[in-house]
DNA sequence: CACGTCGCG
DNA sequence: ACACGCGCGACGTGA
């Protein structure tokens, strides 16, 4: 078969859909309805035709020399309106942007260049197809070259096609008679005047007995009706002139090259921009539905069968890479595996059973010669597998080359590591896209191959940015296996008695409904004491208390102005222990219970790609913030306990951050401190008010303590004050006489800045980046936050990596030991094993072992450790 | 959905 | 004179 060109004539095209679409802007305020329509016609044109070419002609806006002779008849043309007008040069970019060849002329029109193309082409043997509103064209016509008019009939673009032979039936003419038909009747679209009171019937009457219009008026007077033949013999020049400019110039000079207008990758990452730009939903759809080789998207093949799908399964385990996503929604489960670029494999559960394909997906983790995923730790829940080094996590190395983004999505990581612009979450399932349910299906199944092809093809760019980042031993033996261990404690979860629960939220219950009468009374009110705005109406204006604005939206009533308050009216201490009260049993004693799962566990997640300095986060219930330091609120780990035969042993870091500080400082007298001392903050104040040790006081232990931390924090001596209730002043002194007294501390805490002002990132003992972006800021208060930053990234995200490393260790050897011990928590310093009884020396000398041995400083890490029958006792 | 508040390290 | 301690997550309120 021969090969095929399309012609599109442009203005008429965008002309029409302007007319036909009804009226669109984007956000912008950019009118859209022309370029939208142009496109849904040009793509129902390729669909239908899948033509090799593809070219577009426009007319360039100078006169032409049709033009000229018909201005010289009439004057002006007609102008555009100009929400027409400013989307002319927008469907050139866009055409551009996926590629599409446009051909212009100066001095021609549109029609010439199409002619002149069609007549070229058709000289080659190729097809030809032109599409136009203008029936003009139709002169063109052969039985190669067909032209192609949409029309809009109820609401539906329907094309009618035209070969000579359409031509001929349709209008009784040839194609070339066309020229003579115009110069009778006219074209008021394109401004053809013709003769007067000769319509279509007439003329078609007379060139299908004359054939051209100078034949025809030789025999003027045979003409029948009495108005054409007067037209005829009085207008003759009219129809010369309409012949002139009816007629397609077919020979033009244009520059047309056919290679040029070869059909390539129409769906490019620009192409994809303009779309998302225009507001093209309904395209962007059908952009991601494309047949073009290399797309993602349609890279895919749904397998169906379970041989075949048995087969697929049996290559991704000999494969060298594959990436693997799954989809576990009811309905539309399935597995995606990617291969190569060209090739992403769907595989339906269809008359499979889920639990066969996690099967399967799990051995394919477990062999192939490299497997990654976007979020290994939920194929593990899905099917476990057992660790190796050929398994990668992309969210893992996306969050360590970047821990400051909020997620970590495939898209985005595809168009940063791979240039390659995928639909994203709500490209394909955002809840106002109606979906129906097939469609919600479908493009469940694009997400999830979008998510392996990212998987599988991203891998090698990251590890290299890794490596060159200096991070591949963070991210290979620190995060990856991490992520085991993380599943590992997820899976396990933590005996919850919800009794307990219940009955310290009754007993909560009592007493706040206790302060809640009494605060009412005291206030001379009901009111809702939850709501800072109306606790402050009452407080500040009602009762008087001195206080005045603080927050953007009214009168701060948090717990330190609260407390400085208490003196002042005894309604504030009931409003201190209400809040402590309602705190306990809304998040603590109620909110927990809906978490306790059937096996009687907690199983909250541990989130290894979301704080900015390394540390895992805990959520749905957070189990890194259960109360400790009041009395009231500790008793609630009462209710955490081990399972029978079993206790728990607790270990927690002495004072990792400081030791770290005083790794990185090298300074020797804190160092020294730390070697001789157990009380280092005793021995900070005994240094720093030059006191002897045994002569310090609480309050002075007190105060080096808060220095202490805020040295950790990124000292300010602002801060400081407000932790101590101290005057700003005094603050400086102390944090003058601490730099003073360690003078390493000052050069380090100086040093970090200065060289995350030059880096750009603060970096930790492992080498973990946390870019700071805010030290280039011009903003003193966000660069003042930026310097705090740079000198507590170092020391918190140091002390982070140090206890990963231990945990990883930890539960590896509780595994490899054959104990039935468990990991269960990690509070940042702190590690809790569920032990059984008889395994407790062996679990407190691995804690021990693996805890103090995670890193090597010129400070040895210490540890507390408790054993207990419940969390409480075990702390 | 942002804010204020407060629990933990 | 004035910004503000570092890192998280959950709850309740109110627009």
């Amino acid at each position: 078969m021969a090969e095929k060109i399309v012609l599109i004539d442009g203005h008429s095209i965008l002309n029409r859909a302007f007319y036909g679409v009804p009226n669109l802007t984007n956000a912008e305020g950019l009118h859209t309805n022309a370029v939208y329509g142009f496109l849904n016609i040009l793509f129902k044109i390729l669909d239908e035709e899948k033509p090799e070419y593809l070219a577009v002609a426009f007319d360039l806006h100078a006169p032409t020399f049709r033009h000229k002779i018909y201005e010289a008849y009439k004057g002006t043309r007609h102008g555009m309106p100009e929400e027409l007008r400013e989307q002319v040069p927008v469907i050139k970019e866009v055409l551009a942007a996926m590629g599409v060849s446009t051909v212009s002329l100066e001095g021609y029109e549109a029609d010439d260049i199409l002619g002149t193309v069609a007549a070229r082409s058709e000289k080659e043997g190729l097809d030809v197809t032109i599409v136009s509103g203008d029936r003009d064209l139709l002169q063109l016509a052969t039985d190669k070259v067909m032209i192609r008019i949409p029309k809009t009939k109820g609401g539906k673009t329907v094309i009618e096609n035209y070969h000579a032979k359409e031509v001929w039936e349709t209008y009784q003419v040839t194609p070339p008679q066309i020229i003579e038909l115009k110069a009778l009747m006219g074209d008021s679209s394109d401004n053809i005047p013709g003769l007067p009171g000769v319509g279509e019937k007439t003329a078609t009457k007379i060139i299908a007995a004359y054939g051209t219009i100078e034949n025809a008026r030789e025999h003027a007077e045979e003409i029948k009706p009495n108005k054409a033949r007067a037209a005829m013999q009085e207008h003759f020049d009219l129809a010369e002139l309409s012949k002139v400019l009816a007629t397609i110039n077919a020979n033009s000079p244009v520059d047309f090259s056919l290679e040029q207008a070869r059909v390539g990758d129409l769906f490019t990452d620009e192409a994809y921009d303009w779309y998302k730009r225009l507001e093209f939903r309904n395209l962007l759809a059908r952009f991601e539905n494309r047949e073009e080789n290399g797309s993602v998207v349609d890279s895919f093949v749904t397998e169906a069968g379970k041989e075949r799908m048995e087969e697929v399964f049996a290559e991704a385990e000999s494969a060298p890479s594959v990436g693997v996503a799954v989809c576990t929604e009811a309905g539309c489960r399935g597995v995606a595996l990617c291969f190569s670029g060209e090739r992403t494999v769907w595989l339906p559960e269809g008359e499979a059973e889920a639990s066969w394909l996690w099967e399967r997906m799990a051995d394919v983790m477990s062999r192939a010669g490299q497997a990654s995923a976007m979020d290994v730790k939920e194929l593990l829940k899905l099917h476990p597998f057992a660790e190796r080094p050929e398994i990668c996590d992309v969210s893992v190395a996306a969050y360590l080359l970047n821990p400051l983004k909020n997620d970590y999505l495939y898209d985005v990581i595809a168009k940063e590591f791979l240039s390659c612009t995928l639909p994203g979450k709500e490209d394909l399932l955002a809840k106002q896209k109606k979906l129906s349910p097939e469609e919600l299906c479908v493009n469940r199944k694009i997400y999830c191959c979008c998510q392996a092809y990212t998987a599988r093809m991203a891998v090698a760019p990251m590890r290299e940015a890794l490596e060159k980042q200096k991070m591949d031993h963070l991210y290979r033996d620190i995060e990856m296996p991490l992520l085991y261990t993380l599943y590992h404690m997820e899976a396990e979860g933590i005996r919850t008695l919800k009794e307990e629960l219940v009955s310290y939220s009754e007993k909560l219950d009592v007493r706040i409904r206790e302060l809640e009468t009494s605060i009412h009374e005291q206030a001379g009110e009901v009111f809702n004491i939850n709501s800072p705005k109306q606790l402050g109406v009452i407080l500040f204006e009602k009762l008087g208390l001195p206080g005045g604005k603080k927050t953007k939206t009214g009168y701060s009533t948090a717990a330190d102005i609260l407390d400085k308050l208490a003196p002042d009216h005894p309604i504030v201490a009931d409003i201190l222990e209400y809040r402590q009260l309602a705190k306990l049993k809304s998040t603590y004693a109620d909110g927990l219970i809906p978490f306790i799962a059937v096996d009687g566990r907690i199983h909250s997640s541990f989130n290894q790609t979301i704080t900015a300095t390394g540390r895992i986060s805990s959520n749905e219930p957070n189990l890194q913030n259960i109360p400790i330091r009041m009395e009231l609120g500790r008793l609630i780990r009462k209710a955490f306990v081990p399972k029978d035969g079993y206790i728990f042993v607790d270990a927690d870091y002495s004072q990792i951050e400081l030791r770290v500080l005083a790794h990185f400082s090298g300074d020797e007298a804190l160092i020294q401190a730390y070697r001789e001392a157990k009380d280092i903050h005793r021995i900070t104040a005994s240094q720093v008010f030059h006191i002897p040790f045994d002569e310090v006081t609480d309050l002075q232990r007190r105060n080096a303590k808060a220095v202490n931390f805020g040295i950790v924090y990124g000292i300010s001596s602002f801060g400081l004050s407000q932790g101590l209730s101290i005057t700003r002043k005094e603050a400086e002194d102390y944090i003058a006489g601490y730099f003073e007294t360690y003078p390493g501390i000052k050069g380090f805490l100086d040093g970090s800045v200065q060289d995350a002002k030059e880096k750009g990132y603060a970096i930790t003992l492992f080498g973990r980046r946390r870019p700071m972006p805010e030290l280039k800021s011009s903003n003193f208060m966000q660069r003042s936050f930026g310097e705090r930053v740079a000198m507590n990234a170092p020391i918190q995200g140091t002390a982070a990596d140090i206890i990963k490393i231990a945990m990883v260790r930890v539960d590896r050897r509780l595994r490899a030991e054959g104990l039935s011990s468990r990991l269960l928590l990690q509070v940042h310093d702190e590690l809790l094993v569920e032990t059984a009884v008889e395994e407790r020396e062996r679990v407190e000398a691995i804690l021990r072992e693996e805890m103090m041995g995670a890193a090597h400083m010129d400070v040895d890490l210490e540890i507390d450790m408790h054993v207990g029958n419940n969390w409480y006792e075990a702390k």
